[in-house]
DNA sequence: GTTGCTGCAAAAAGTTTGCAGGACG
DNA sequence: CGTCCTGCAAACTTTTTGCAGCAAC
C-alpha cells in the first residue's frame, strides 16, 4: 500500500509551488531547507515515481540536467534561456502546433513544444 | 589550429548518414566498426566540439540519453516513440510553430518540436 | 619539427540500489 | 505490529579530464 510521508509531500510541494522547472538538485535543496536530513536517494525515488504516475513531468534540453515541473495537463511549451539556461514555463499554448503532416505508419498522441532565446532578466 | 583528422570525419560522417538521432554509444560502436581502436573519450570530444560550432545538434527526451543528429537546417520536429523509445527526424517542418504569443521580454531565436506516440516498427 | 589530437585510464558528475532502522496506517 | 519508506553509503552509468605518444600540417 501506498502511504502519505513527510518526505513525498515536500518534494510534491516543492514542484508544485515551482515557477519553472527544476533540476533533481533542485528540488531536493529547496526540500532540504523545510527537512534537511531528506536523502537525494529520496528525491529521485520520488521523482521517479511521479514521473511513472504523470503527477509530474521531465523537461530537458541538451546539454543541461534534466528538470521537473508539475503536470497540471497543458503546459507543453517550454523557453530555454541561452544565455543563463534557465527554463520556463509558458502558457498559451497554442492551438495548432501538432503538425498534421506527420508520414504514414506514426500515431502521435502527445507532443511538446522547446522555444530557445534569451529570457526578460537576462536581455 | 584545427587539424582534420580520420576520426574526426568518421564520426561527422556517422552522424550525417544515420536516419535517425544516435546516442554518444551508438555514434561510437558505429565509429568502431571502421576504426576498431577509436576511443569513447574522442567521441565525447566530437561532439562537444561540433555541437558547439552547430553542426550537429542534440536532442532529447526525459529518461533517455541524448541523442546528436546532422544539423542540416530545418529539422525540428522529432517523433519519440513510446514503445521502442527510438527516436526519429520528421522532415515536412510546418511553419506557423512558432507560437507569437510569448510573455513580453521573451525573444525566441529558435524551436524545437517533440511528437510522442508509437512509430510503424511498433504499430 | 611543432603542436593539436588520440587512446587509455582515472576522475567527476549524476543516478540507482542494498540494507538496517524508523515511520505510517 | 507489519511493511513500506527513509537515510546512508556503496555501486553504477555516463561524461570529462590528465597525460604521454602519435599524427597532421
Amino acid at each position: 500500500m501506498k502511504r502519505n510521508t513527510q518526505q513525498g509531500s515536500l518534494i510534491l510541494e516543492v514542484i508544485k509551488s515551482a515557477k519553472r522547472p527544476l533540476t533533481p538538485l533542485e528540488i531536493h535543496q529547496r526540500a532540504s531547507n523545510m527537512y534537511p536530513r531528506i536523502g537525494i536517494a529520496t528525491t529521485y525515488r520520488h521523482l521517479k515515481a511521479l514521473a511513472e504516475k504523470n503527477r509530474v513531468v521531465g523537461v530537458d534540453y541538451p546539454g543541461q540536467p534534466p528538470r521537473y515541473e508539475w503536470a497540471d495537463g497543458e503546459d507543453k511549451v517550454h523557453f530555454a534561456c541561452r544565455s543563463c539556461d534557465k527554463l520556463f514555463a509558458l502558457k498559451d499554448t497554442t492551438e495548432d502546433i501538432p503538425p498534421a503532416k506527420v508520414p504514414k505508419g506514426f500515431t502521435v498522441q502527445g507532443f511538446e513544444v522547446m522555444l530557445y532565446g534569451v529570457c526578460p532578466e537576462c536581455e
